[in-house]
DNA sequence: TTGTAAGCGTTATCAG
DNA sequence: CTGATAACGCTTACAA
């Protein structure tokens, strides 16, 4: 009886098929654990045993196995997102910057899209977790109480974005969205609006709009104006969601001097409702959006709106994740990026602007 | 000297600090593989014992650990996306279709940008398959002959998306590129035009955009009619780079009849400079996109385009790739989603559509 | 600068 | 239905 046929002895085929070190070292003449070190310390290996190693991995196109790697130093180059949805293209920007940021720093992007679910995005923290990914970015700071669990529990860098206003579980990184609404309202009406209408996305699971329309409400308390029920208005994520809202609000509420849409999205739609309908801005009513989108500087008149770091957002997410896995200890855990209003053409400029 | 303490023995300390199988094993008093089974085929384990393994789990807090079981199992549940860039907002589409799918049968998505460079493509393919992905999704069918080659030997389902036309590499989804852009214009020939400019993003690395202009130029030779070369213009993808051209081309180029914008993107901004410098459509110049982004249907007149498939190019993807794994084999191995032209009015529409 | 042996947390294989 | 053992492909720890 030869060696591998010893009783009790399980032989399990090799089931990848694949290229692997111990190829690689063979070819090349040395141990694994040295091409091991090429891969990841280039230069702790002897020129000579460089060259020899790169010949022998072009030569049998050895791709790295980054699962077993993962598993034996325990640590992946993978990190997390999940975002309530892709199609809004504010969160496109944000995995922009995300992705921008990772990919020159070797590490990859796993997403995932919550939906604007809270119990959703609960499940995919646990799956997201399970990946052990070296980090992960979450959106808003209003989870579930087991989300929250989880994530203090992680043990690896947490970043929530967008929102900046309670205490966060790790880090977080955006602006204070009450502050941006607050202070475009405020403005609304210092150029002489009293009667201003809200169209914003629905607040359910969604932190971000319930701080922006608290923000709108206190500039109007703070100025003592009545806020009529009616004039507050919810529009789900659509281009044709604003233009309805802009219809809805110009029939029943034709009172109303302006419109702040909480996002560009929205507002733009109805700037196409004003198209169709005839409605001049600013002449027969203020407009005003949210998130700077490019389409707004185009408008005619443009739009005067409130710029959000969006991309930005995406970038220090990763700047900070990556610093935490580089062992700096940051100061800070809230990153303020702020905010700008820009004033334009559809609606009054203030004095000082 | 205790058994720990030998001379020799290497001891590893535990990396994880995460509670692993083996724990939850122990506290349910089985084996660790039938909490695996559990975890995998819950139907092949006693009723009793489940029970025993659910609470265990739950008083533990144990999450799996997705990079041990894709190294012993030689398979992952992860899906990579290559795309050029997520800020596009057909790509969103794109991707929200592959990842509704995927999520809905426990698989995730790595995603990363190439740019619109076939260089950054290539190496983006070799990190992607590094790590082990159960199928992979690239854009276009041009990519250089290394990344060809990565792909051919990956021995995984890939999909090559958005353009048909070529042999795939393994399997295929999207439409004719060509044939929409050549029905398109030949649609505006037979409404009466002849003298039809074109608007595109850049040909380089990107086939899509070469095929449809290749539809464009087909489109006009086959009804005998000239092209001036000042007629075609490059855009990026932008609002404002949309804009950018239809103002040149009003400027240089009075004796066109229609523009065919080669993408909703530039098309809109098409019609915001059209609306800024007070050119109506169609009576002054027709005006058409392709894509169907939802502002095509607000603009005043609503903008005839080419609708395309953005998220099913992702659903369908998705699904290739997850029937391929289990283990059917398709007959198709390129699928054809089409496209629709809709007539709107921004053109005369033809007589039968 | 290079090598040896053990181990990462799970599942495949075989045995009961 | 459940379990013992080896193995997945790489890196850590230690040694030379």
């Amino acid at each position: 009886m030869g060696p591998d046929t010893k009783k009790g002895v399980i032989q399990r085929k090799r089931s990848s098929g694949r290229a692997q070190i111990r190829d690689v070292a063979r070819v090349a003449g040395v141990s694994a654990i040295t091409i091991s070190r090429y891969l990841n310390e280039p230069g702790k290996v002897a020129e000579e045993t460089r060259k020899k190693i790169t010949a022998a991995i072009d030569e049998i196109g050895y791709i790295p196995n980054l699962v077993a790697k993962g598993l034996s130093s325990n640590r992946t180059n993978v990190v997390a997102a999940i975002i309530p949805t892709i199609t809004n293209s504010i969160f496109a920007d944000h995995i922009s910057g995300l992705s921008d940021v990772l990919e020159d720093n070797g590490y990859r992007l796993l997403i995932s899209e919550s939906g604007y679910s809270l119990e959703r995005e609960t499940e995919l923290i646990e799956t997201m977790l399970a990946h052990r990914p070296a980090g992960l970015v979450v959106t808003g700071q209003l989870r579930t109480e087991r989300g929250a669990r989880l994530l203090r529990s992680a043990n690896i860098p947490i970043v929530e974005s967008w929102e900046i206003g309670a205490e966060p579980i790790d880090m977080a990184v955006g602006f204070s969205n009450f502050d941006a609404c607050f202070q475009m309202v405020s403005g609304l009406i210092g150029v002489g609006y009293r009667k201003i209408g809200l169209v914003s996305a629905p607040v359910a699971a969604n932190d971000r709009t319930t701080r922006r329309r608290q923000g709108y409400y206190a500039a109007m308390e703070a100025a003592d104006l009545e806020v009529h029920p009616g004039w507050v208005r919810d529009a789900k994520f659509a281009f044709r969601e604003g233009a309805r809202a802009m219809g809805e609000l110009a029939e029943q509420h034709p009172e109303l001097e302006a419109i702040f849409f909480a996002s560009d999205v929205l507002s733009i739609g109805g700037v196409m409702e004003c198209g169709r309908r005839g409605i001049r801005f600013p002449e027969d009513i203020g407009i005003c959006g949210f998130d700077d989108l490019e389409l707004t500087s185009m408008t005619n008149p443009p739009l005067t709106t409130v710029r959000v770091p969006r991309y930005d957002i995406g970038r220090s997410a990763a700047t900070m994740i990556l610093a935490r896995l580089a062992g700096e200890n940051q100061a800070e855990r809230v990153t303020d990026l702020g905010f700008k209003i820009l004033w334009r053409g559809s609606t009054p400029r203030p004095r000082c602007s």
